[in-house]
DNA sequence: GCAAAAGTGTTACCCTTACACCCATGT
DNA sequence: ACATGGGTGTAAGGGTAACACTTTTGC
């Protein structure tokens, strides 16, 4: 029942090299482009899994100062090492880890997975070393798509979180410009979800929910061809939402 | 802005001991016991926080076998060896993993913290090294609680994750024998969440929601002092609720 | 004026809530 | 018979969904 190697490990772990293992960060990415929910991948250019998609990331360093970098910090540093984009803090978070020890055909690597949103975002820059980074939209990725490791297990499970999320927070809010229209928000809802909601309730719903968005006074641009000016509003403070947009 | 390291990193991984880190996992288990909810914590018996509580845990092994054991199964397997207390790998799940570089005062440690729930558990059993293990009441773990490393933020997260699952899934169940009665059930909301709810009105919500529970055409033996006997179920297959049960 | 997009009003319907009431058992 | 806990019925209130309607612009 009680394992001798118990109190070894937490007397010996001070000055041995065992049971180390190297970890990961891998960043999911998610934007709206062209009308598409998208995602950023790297198209690998090195063995193994050469010439297939991946997510961006890499191992967390340690020989960074004394300690080394916490794994957000390593996230938001491969992203912009790998494709030339960079995400605030504020978007990206930890998604799950996955550490099945077969995962890496190499050897044993962990991966702290995030899941991060970028509006507005720049092209990727394709990298040297042959690496090439493109937004690709999630509808795409099937069986067929070659995802490196175990990759289409993550963006499989980074797009359920962000499906949901959208539900009871205030996320859609991160994939639109500074100030934004009711309409551009509720088409982020639309787009994500692939359904159709009605303006009217979305409109009365997501300004009945305090601190969801704020009234900036402004007014949009009227679009060519007619129609009313849009009101434009900013993201609010508040990060939950008291009433569900649902998905019926 | 593409980092001269990127691909170095790729490609001396296979080779040197570069960028290794000591990966840990550590379980919150709760259960509740003399109608309370209560988390299993051990109190140390070495140094650092010598005499402070602390959640089960371990560095996750790399010499067993060729590659090593996946964190779920480290998960269970300290638990085991600290406390005596086995959980099925159903009734734990991975909750997230914390990788402040300061969270362990020695060098740095990765841990990948689970949250697992205990039904009927024995009583945990004092590990030799002078490590004990004890049931405490989540209630009574505030700031004066002396909790080592960064649990007490493991902790909460953990309360948390619990407390809100309850509500859109079937966890409940988990804290119940395989056989339950409905105010069985009930009871458990009204613990972890501190909150009496309707009798009535749960019984309804609860049968109407397809797959929760699964009757089992028993009856519990009468309580001394009378009462009509309730009905037993069990656990349904469907892992979510389709209305949620409210904590208003 | 007409089309188009933004925003408001209205109503039927569903679910929830609160609580009354019946059922089955021990003493 | 009475107390006790299990379980069902019911009616008022609140939120939602569907859609009609008004507002404000471009052409």
């Amino acid at each position: 029942m009680i394992d001798k190697y118990k109190v070894a490990d937490q007397s010996i772990q001070i000055t041995e090299q065992q049971n180390m293992i190297r970890v990961a960060v891998d960043v999911a990415l998610f934007t709206i482009r062209d009308e598409k929910f998208q995602i950023l991948l790297i198209k690998r250019g090195i063995p193994p899994f050469l010439g297939f998609w991946a997510l961006p990331g890499g191992l967390i360093r340690t020989n960074l100062g004394k300690l080394g970098e916490d794994p957000k910090s390593a996230a938001i540093r491969e992203l912009r090492e790998e494709t030339g984009l960079t995400v605030a803090p504020g978007h990206i978070e930890q998604l799950k880890t996955y550490g099945s020890p077969d995962r890496d055909p190499r050897n044993r690597v962990i991966s702290i997975a995030h899941l991060g949103i970028g509006p507005n975002l720049d092209n990727p820059s394709g990298g040297s070393y042959a690496i090439h980074a493109e937004f690709i939209p999630v509808e795409g990725i099937d069986q067929e798509f070659k995802l490196a490791f175990d990759h289409k297990l993550i963006i499989d499970d980074a797009i359920d979180r962000a499906r949901s999320k959208l539900e009871y927070t205030t996320l859609a809010t991160e994939f639109c410009p500074p100030e934004f229209t009711i309409t551009q928000l509720r088409t982020v809802y639309e787009i994500i979800w692939s359904i159709p909601l009605d303006p009217g309730n979305f409109q009365k719903k997501v300004l009945s929910s305090p601190g969801f968005v704020e009234d900036t006074g402004k007014n949009a641009n009227p679009l060519s061809g007619g129609g009313r000016p849009a009101r434009l509003y900013k993201s609010g403070s508040t990060a939950m939402i008291n009433l569900p947009i649902r998905r019926n």
